[in-house]
DNA sequence: CCCAGTTTTTGAGTTATTCTAAATTCAGAA
DNA sequence: TTCTGAATTTAGAATAACTCAAAAACTGGG
C-alpha cells in the first residue's frame, strides 16, 4: 500500500475528509516530520503541493489535533509551537546545543508525588533541558 | 525597614540601578504578585506610579530575569508568559477550572530517570494539570 | 448532474512582544 | 554644583504567530 493511501485511510479512520491539502499536510506531519513548526509544515508542503495557504495549514493541524492524531506542544523555552505525531504518553528532552527535541517514553521516567490526594491530574508535561555529554 | 527600602536593597544587591520605575515594578513582582502576566504588572504599577510604558515593563522584567531574581514561565496550555519570583527549584500545578498556577516545591516530587547517562541536565520543568478534587 | 454542506483562500485583524531612535535621567568626575 | 557620557525610559512602529470573516471553490450523497 502506498504512502498516499496510508494517509487517506488514516484521515478517514479519524473521521476527517481526505482533501488534497489535508493529505499533503497529513503526509508530512503524520509520517515524515519530527516536531515541525507550522512554518516548517508549510515549507514542506509547498515543495509537493501546488498552492496552499497558511490558514489551511493551521486549519488542518487543528483538525488533526481535534481528531486526536496529532498533538501541539508549546515549548517553554522559546514559546514556539511544534507538532508531535507521537500520541503515546511521553515527555520531551530539549538539547540546548542543537535545539533538537527528543521524545522520551513515559516509562523511562518514574514520577512520584502526592498530588493525587488533592487533585485529579489530567496531564503531566515534562521538559528536560540540557546538553549531550561529551563521552570521555 | 519599609517596603520601599527592601526593594531598593534587593535591586542593588542584584546589581541593578534602583530607578523609580524599577522600584515600582520590582515591588509588585518581587513582593506582591502571584504569577502575573506583563499586562497585569503594568496594570498594578499604573495604580501607584504616574506613568510607565509597556516597554519599560518588559525591560525591567528582563533585567530582573538576567539578574537572577525573577523567572519567566511560559505556560504550555495558553502560551502566556507569567513571572515567578520563587527562585527555589519548583514545579507548577495548573488548576484547569480556575486557571490558577500553584508552585510545588521540588522535594514534593520524586523524579527518577537515566537521562544523566547521556545528558548534562540543566533544568527540568514540570507542569501538572488537573482539577481540585471535590471532597466527599 | 445538483445542491447543501464542507473546505480553502485572501486579506485584514489581533495579541504579545521587540525594536528603534529620540528624550530623559543618572552617577561620578571636576 | 555642574558637566558629561552612560544608562534608562519612552512612544510608536515593527514583528511573529496566529485567528477571523466572508467569499470562492470543492465534495459526496442523492
Amino acid at each position: 500500500m502506498d504512502v498516499q493511501q496510508t494517509i487517506i485511510d488514516a484521515l478517514k479512520q479519524a473521521g476527517i475528509n481526505a482533501t488534497a491539502q489535508r493529505i499533503a499536510v497529513g503526509r508530512y506531519v503524520l509520517l515524515e516530520a519530527d516536531h515541525p513548526t507550522a512554518d516548517e509544515v508549510k515549507a514542506a508542503v509547498d515543495k509537493v503541493f501546488p498552492k496552499i495557504s497558511m490558514a489551511t495549514i493551521y486549519n488542518t493541524l487543528h483538525t488533526l489535533e481535534k481528531a486526536g492524531i496529532l498533538r501541539a506542544v508549546k515549548l517553554p523555552h522559546t514559546g514556539r509551537v511544534v507538532y508531535d505525531r507521537n500520541m503515546e504518553p511521553h515527555y520531551h528532552m530539549i538539547d540546548e546545543e542543537s535545539g533538537t527535541l527528543t521524545d522520551l517514553e513515559a516509562q523511562r521516567v518514574k514520577l512520584q508525588h502526592e498530588l493525587d490526594k488533592e487533585y485529579d491530574i489530567h496531564e503531566v508535561e515534562i521538559f528536560f533541558r540540557g546538553v549531550r555529554k561529551t563521552d570521555q
